[in-house]
DNA sequence: TTGTAGGCGTTATCAC
DNA sequence: GTGATAACGCCTACAA
């Protein structure tokens, strides 16, 4: 391999200039629009890659003071959402001709500087994308700061520097969707109710937003817990007990796929037809596809709109460090109709 | 912020040594462990920590030819089981304290230098792990290669510089799985047998192994081929006519999720238990457990294994960049027998 | 053990 | 527009 100064002199040679301009001549996009220099620098440049030559991102990198690419650190055992986060984070940055490093990590890793990503101890990233999808500890906090470039959240729920759902408005979306196609006996099958503190805020603003809804419909609410962690067979018990318990209810917005696939095996187990007895529609991390086939009406987490708002965000504090951005809460769209949701039977 | 320099000027000063001893303590491990020298070293940390510096890494890849990061380049509409991939190759490069840049692209972006990605065009990573699920076009194979940095290549059958799943295998397990549990009559839902330049290597192979484990155990076998792409409405009633015309067969290994919830879904409609009247199985990209919570039994694609071996190749590869590395096909692991899968009925 | 000098590939700056 | 030079932060080699 021959190194750098070594190409530019033998071509230098060949065209007849000095090293310095031949390099220039590449670095430079093209300005001149006189004949012989655009070709002579066409001659160049043709001279360069036969040479094999590359331009040295780091070398730039030491130079500028900007490394031309961000990371995004998540936990290990994160979800299949963030395939759509990743998607978005890459895309909105590859349009800044910035790249994206994936680092994936155990949350207690952070603490030791052996066991830290090597992101956070050396500088080699402008700015840094943290995908925890959970209330942060100190510790981490401390840890992720550590690495001093700009940051922004994603999938929490903070006044600045953060992206998110906006979950609130999506239930509202559900049950609105659910209004104008005739029902009025709207139930919501919400995630577990944990401990204020260590409780995600999709759940909180999913009742919330499903209790204004129903309000400003003048609707009586009708809310159900669902743990989706205690297997299938038990979930789908449950969610027979509860088709059981509550006949009237015409539609259900369910919290999680989990808790939305026992629902609708429960209905199939009760002869009910789907949507045509009873309409199923779940907030879904995956596609608004489902999987194996399956059609379903899912209120899809735009997570890979939550990527490019972060990636857009993080741009901004790049840029301009020390200002904080405002918190962006990404709306959902609406749910397809005709899958899993329908009108209400008249004789209901 | 302080440069580099004056971040050493500054700590020579208070500890009373030169700059460049401070940078040195900074950069080896210690191996001096005379007290003196140990609690020096520390003071030199903790006053560097202090003044906020970091190790530059794009400095020390100009000075040593390496960028410690590889980067993943893969199709903008891959599916969902490169997630696992990802994870695999991050977890692995992560333990040699290697960053991995992911970039999805557009295949036809490749061509032109302005849409190509700029890690094909500059030099910024050590290496390269290529997941296109597809034949690579002459074309694309060029545009990858002008990077000049060590590749791999995923979910390719190559002869060399290549980490696949070893689908063969993988469809003999599931048949051997089937036989053991006392099945006789065992039908394979194929992929579509598209013409052979254009199809995967691991519909294939799935036929193959399919037809090699039923002639080992002297059994005829029995394919039927679906296509996964004509909606769930009429997959499902292909489903229930195939169901109807093979009243035989006790089991079915499906080649694709689309196909194998079909058949799930045209069970439920006849009135067929699963597993007690019929057995399914499928080959599945997500996680063994399926998704909505539904329990299958799936020969789930070792996609985060392959990440792993693929990233390993690579290292090698770096290491040895002549050397051509033998393909390295990934076993399946055996699917979860009780789920969708169990003995046959004796009365049939 | 400690200090010095030089070079890696860039880009910015200044003289011509 | 062209040419030379300095500086970025790091590492290695060599001298003290």
């Amino acid at each position: 391999m021959k190194n750098a100064e070594q190409i530019f002199q033998a071509i230098a040679n060949e065209v007849g200039v000095s090293p310095r301009t031949v390099k220039r001549t590449l670095a430079q996009p093209r300005k001149d629009t006189r004949p012989t220099y655009v070709e002579r620098a066409k001659r160049i440049r043709s001279l360069a890659e036969a040479h094999g030559y590359r331009p040295n991102a780091a070398a730039r990198a030491v130079r500028m003071g900007r490394f031309g690419q961000v990371a995004m650190l998540t936990r290990h055992d994160v979800s299949f959402q963030q395939f759509n986060l990743n998607k978005g984070v890459c895309t909105e940055l590859a349009a800044h001709d910035l790249h994206m490093i994936l680092a994936e990590i155990r949350p207690g890793d952070l603490a030791k500087p052996e066991t830290s990503p090597r992101l956070l101890r050396e500088l080699c990233v402008d700015g840094l994308i943290v995908h925890f999808a959970q209330k942060i500890s100190p510790a981490t906090l401390e840890a992720v700061s550590y690495s001093g470039v700009p940051l922004v959240w994603t999938n929490l729920d903070q006044a600045t520097d953060s992206v998110c759902t906006d979950d609130a408005q999506g239930v509202r979306l559900a049950t609105e969707t659910l209004l104008e196609i005739g029902h009025r006996r709207i139930g919501l099958l919400a995630g577990p109710h944990a401990k204020e503190e260590f409780a995600h805020y999709s759940v909180r603003d999913r009742r919330e937003g499903y209790l204004q809804a129903m309000q400003q419909a003048g609707l009586s609410p009708n809310i159900k817990e669902f743990k989706d962690d205690s297997g299938y067979a038990e979930g789908l018990s449950r969610a027979i007990d509860l088709l059981d318990s509550e006949p009237h209810i015409t539609a259900w917005i369910c919290d999680s796929d989990v808790g939305g696939g026992a629902i609708l095996m429960a209905a199939l187990a009760k002869g009910l037809k789907v949507p045509r007895d009873l309409s199923v529609i779940m907030f879904h991390n995956l596609s608004p596809n489902g999987s194996m086939g399956l059609p379903i009406s899912a209120m899809a987490l735009p997570m890979q709109k939550v990527g490019a708002e972060a990636a857009r965000m993080l741009l901004r504090k790049i840029a301009n460090p020390q200002e904080p951005q405002p918190c962006c809460k990404v709306p959902f769209s609406a749910p397809p109709v005709i899958r899993t949701i329908g009108p209400p039977r008249q004789n209901k």
